[in-house]
DNA sequence: AACCAATACAACCGCAAATCC
DNA sequence: GGGATTTGCGGTTGTATTGGT
């Protein structure tokens, strides 16, 4: 185990701290400090390094930037997805949130909900955390996303499916048609637009492969104050699910069974763990 | 082409928890 | 036990980029 040593520590004010956008330069140093003393006691990197930054913008810019498994850009239907089911859960725990989305940051999901997910709820002129907004991400949005993860996998199945239908513990709720994606053209998607979310998707591996037993994690429960949500397309049976045919085990993603799997169980330790 | 607004994202700040001495 | 220091987290801000007019 690592011992901490405090070591005598000049003041910001005699460093002549650095702030702003970090330099290439200073990303290398900081890479090559990392690279061999390793991550952690960042204060002495900022010292030891001579880098000009206090040990939190050391830190931050290597967490946030500069880690090999930072996976920065677009993100994918079933992140969004998978962001709105696990802040549903744990609110704006983001550091948590993103301990189950592997190569993205905390500060990236949050920029993501403050970005996409409060604008939407600006635009409908409801509070974020309003039952109105909750209940138009539960019945519009998700579906939304789910219907076009769907359409992004038949697009190489060719396989026709609709989400007619959200069954609840109280019953099944019925989508309004015109409510699904690129389903209708009326002029009510004009007020739709603003709830759905139109980031392009460049990860595209289909959640409707999974496992029976895993798909709940990406695609089915939507924790609630009273209960749960399940999302089912009621057209079809079980093995409907299997959109995608195969499966595209091509595709460079952390969205593969084990990882699902994985899921699962952390989510499922989780609940207990707060139940008891 | 120029301007402006919206958007995306990097970075900072304050606070609390963890750790050390 | 308590103060000093470090670390981690969530909120917020600043700025570069993009898109629309």
């Amino acid at each position: 185990m690592d011992v901490y040593r405090y070591e005598s520590s000049r003041s910001e004010e005699e460093m002549d701290v650095r702030k702003g956008p970090w330099t290439e330069e200073e990303d290398s140093v900081l890479k090559a400090y990392v690279n061999i003393h390793g991550e952690g006691r960042w204060n002495s990197v900022a010292r030891l390094s001579g880098l000009r930054r206090t040990g939190k913008s050391c830190r931050l810019r290597w967490l946030n930037y500069m880690r090999p498994e930072i996976k920065r850009g677009n993100i994918s239907l079933e992140e969004q997805l998978l962001i709105l089911q696990l802040h549903s859960r744990w609110g704006n725990r983001w550091s948590k949130i993103a301990q189950h989305m592997p190569g993205r940051t905390d500060n990236e999901i949050k920029n993501y909900w403050r970005t996409r997910v409060q604008k939407q709820a600006k635009q409908l002129k409801c509070d974020v955390n309003s039952k109105q907004f909750k209940d138009a991400m539960r019945y519009v949005w998700i579906p939304r996303l789910i219907e076009r993860i769907r359409a992004s996998s038949q697009s190489t199945s060719g396989q026709p499916s609709t989400i007619t239908s959200i069954t609840t513990e109280s019953g099944s709720v019925q989508i309004d048609p015109s409510l699904l994606p690129e389903s209708s053209g009326t002029s009510s998607d004009s007020q739709l637009s603003s709830v759905s979310d139109p980031t392009d998707c460049y990860n595209p591996q289909s959640v409707w492969n999974y496992p029976n037993n895993l798909r709940n994690v990406a695609a089915g429960t939507w924790g609630r104050d009273d209960g749960v949500i399940e999302f089912q397309a009621t057209e079809e049976q079980s093995n409907g699910w299997s959109v995608g045919g195969g499966g595209d085990t091509s595709m460079e993603t952390v969205w593969n069974e084990e990882n699902i799997w994985f899921l699962q169980q952390q989510l499922h330790d989780e609940d207990s763990a707060l139940m008891t």
